[in-house]
DNA sequence: GGAGCGATGTCCT
DNA sequence: GGACATCGCTCCG
């Protein structure tokens, strides 16, 4: 009966139906969790980048639907993983009611568990330099084992799935707002979210 | 420690 | 055929 007990709940679908930068903001300092082959993998989510619908040129969903990003104008509390540059996966979690396609690109992670199983699904020799394993969308990717074939359209609010965003009732004592990292288009637009000082961003400012 | 650049597959025009 | 919400390696200081 400790009174340190920390009461950890499965984020629900509601957390999602808001804007992309206000679901953006709110994920700040939530728990990201990949069970892989019975072990759990987590970390905290440190960074995070808004992405809207039609009105957003550097946005996937600003061409209207295609088969590639369908996931974002489904169910908010789904993920939306894509394939970059031929080697690198970068995951989202759509937003807004059905319909409307914005989403949250999660950018990077402080690690929590499995730190050792990231470190040799990044191909590192030791988890010793912890901010390798999952600070940048396509390293938290790879230390997660997350693909598209495995994980787009999946989840994020069951139970059941192998890929969940838990609350452990952190919250992060400031934050900060810059433009989004690697863009072409709409490059000024304010809608990078992180936790000033924490050592996992995946960027300087 | 920072700028420059190549690797590499999928999607859309 | 070109763009691409990246990363890690070189080369230079």
């Amino acid at each position: 009966m400790s009174a340190t007990n920390k009461v950890v709940s499965l984020l629900p679908r509601s957390f999602y139906e808001h804007s992309p930068e206000v679901t953006a903001k709110n994920l700040l300092g939530k728990v990201l969790v990949r069970d892989y082959q019975g072990q759990r993998l987590s970390g905290r989510i440190v960074e995070t980048e808004a992405y809207f619908g039609l009105d957003d040129p550097a946005a996937h969903a600003s061409a209207g639907r295609t088969s590639r990003n369908a996931v974002l104008f489904g169910l908010p509390g789904v993920a939306y993983v894509y394939f970059i540059y031929g080697m690198y996966y970068c995951l989202n979690v759509s937003c807004e009611p059905e319909g409307q396609a914005g989403c949250v690109l999660i950018r990077a992670i402080e690690p929590l568990d499995g730190t050792e199983i990231m470190a040799k699904l990044r191909h590192l020799p030791s988890v010793a330099k912890s901010r390798l394993l999952a600070s940048g969308p396509g390293r938290l990717c790879q230390a997660l084992d997350i693909t598209r074939s495995s994980h787009n359209g999946v989840d994020v609010t069951s139970t059941s799935s192998d890929l969940r965003i838990e609350d452990d009732g952190y919250q992060p004592e400031e934050l900060m707002v810059t433009p989004r990292v690697g863009i072409r288009h709409a490059k000024d637009r304010l809608a990078r979210f992180l936790i000033p000082g924490n050592p996992y961003i995946s960027r300087k400012f």
